[in-house]
DNA sequence: ACCTGAACACCGTTCAAGT
DNA sequence: ACCTGAACACCGTTCAAGT
């Protein structure tokens, strides 16, 4: 939960200057649509609210940004290049590709545990290449991803499978993870608990019902482990393959 | 693409009546939804869209649906139960649990490319509970699962990884292969080729550069084979675990 | 240069009223 | 019993106008 998040419109302050007279900017914009929907989940994000959060109309807005729709997509950029910034996730490989690929996971992984109600959007925007599957919307990425394997003995062909393996092992994993941290939910409502927690209508389903507990459990992060394990094991069968065929 | 889609309300009228006659029902309003969606995305949408199609004011909608929100449920509901009239699917194991996960993921793969534009949907609702992880969110697939897993030998913990395990492969990959084919787009528009595929600005990206086409190649289905066999291998592996430890 | 008021076309949803 | 008109509170977005 976060507080500072109610009507009153001002901008936490931070080492900043007293708010109410910086400017508005891009980045500013997106920075508050990103903690708005990490706040509150996308669907109560609305321009006037926005807005109202930086302390400005919401026609304001649109000097800065082309639209609501366009302002999602520079979310999503913006949660991509915190990666960037994160300067140990995109150095070349250097302790094998094992190591690399490893590092590259572990960063997109933090950034979705970080934004668990924005990162679906990361997943569902739709892709505007191929080479830009989510979550691994980023040219940069891409490009070391690609560029990292082919200098550890990779072919092309077998890049371009590892990258799609990959990205859709990040992105089932990550998707299920943050789920279970409460993620999309519709309009504003939290799913409220009915109060008894016996009554699941699960009569009919006796072995869902016996499985309650362990289905319950987070192993989100174990199973990442092991799951990115078995990439690993698999990229390097591949690898062999291509230097042996 | 469809016909039919076009702005004229009537209902296509198959063997049933003059149409203009049918009344409304929750039933053909869910119908209706997912064949727009089929048709446009869900960004397009709309009750007041949705009630002229079906030759009606959009207040109408709501003697029969709660609400829009609650409509979108009744539509991921509606393509889950596609499944289980396709009786092949939810059968229980009878050549082995390997063929039945096969059976039910091969049955879920079909009804998401079915429903390209709808099936992400299915993915993104917040699961109710942590037995019901997209894409599997229905409880009789899940009790078939789960039941047929242990019939099979699985003991309860390691039932409840595989179930893990099976949805977040899912997940992945049927969320990539539909995003191919053209998923969720914001509004209405289509994304638009930019004329000239060879200025894409990929000159600072040289290997995805250079990789462009094996990158561009549909593997999907290929893939989703070899994943799954890596699956069942694991589970394999987990259940060889299962009986002598 | 930066923000706003007022307006437009469109939402989801409610409810009393029509047939 | 089933549908609608009219209305409400809210959207995204535009643009001429304010400071």
């Amino acid at each position: 939960m976060e507080e500072q998040l109610d009507a009153d419109a001002e901008v936490v302050a931070g080492p900043d200057l007293p708010s109410a007279r910086v400017p508005l900017s891009e980045e500013r914009i997106v920075e508050a649509a990103l903690s708005f929907i990490d706040g509150h989940g996308l669907a109560g994000l609305t321009m006037r609210r926005l807005g109202q959060r930086l302390g400005v109309e919401a026609m304001s807005l649109y000097r800065y940004v082309p639209g609501r729709e366009a302002m999602l997509d520079l979310v999503v950029q913006s949660m991509i290049d915190q990666l960037q910034e994160d300067a140990e996730v995109l150095r070349r490989p250097e302790n094998g590709w094992q190591d690399f690929v490893q590092r590259l996971a572990h960063g997109v992984r933090r950034v979705a545990l970080m934004h668990p109600r924005a990162f679906p959007l990361v997943a569902s925007r739709p892709p505007e290449a191929p080479w830009l599957r989510p979550p691994l919307r980023n040219l940069d990425w891409v490009e070391t991803f690609l560029a990292g394997l082919h200098q550890e003995g990779f072919d092309d062909v077998t890049c371009a499978g590892a990258y799609r393996a990959f990205t859709s092992f990040l992105l089932g994993h990550l998707l299920l993870e943050v789920a279970n941290h409460g993620a999309d939910v519709g309009p504003l409502d939290v799913l409220e608990d009915d109060g008894d927690p016996s009554r699941d209508g699960l009569e009919r389903y006796p072995t869902v019902l016996r499985l309650r507990e362990p289905l319950s459990q987070d192993h989100a992060a174990v199973e990442f482990e092991e799951s990115l394990e078995e990439l690993l094991e698999r990229m390097a069968l591949m690898l062999s393959e291509t230097s042996s065929g």
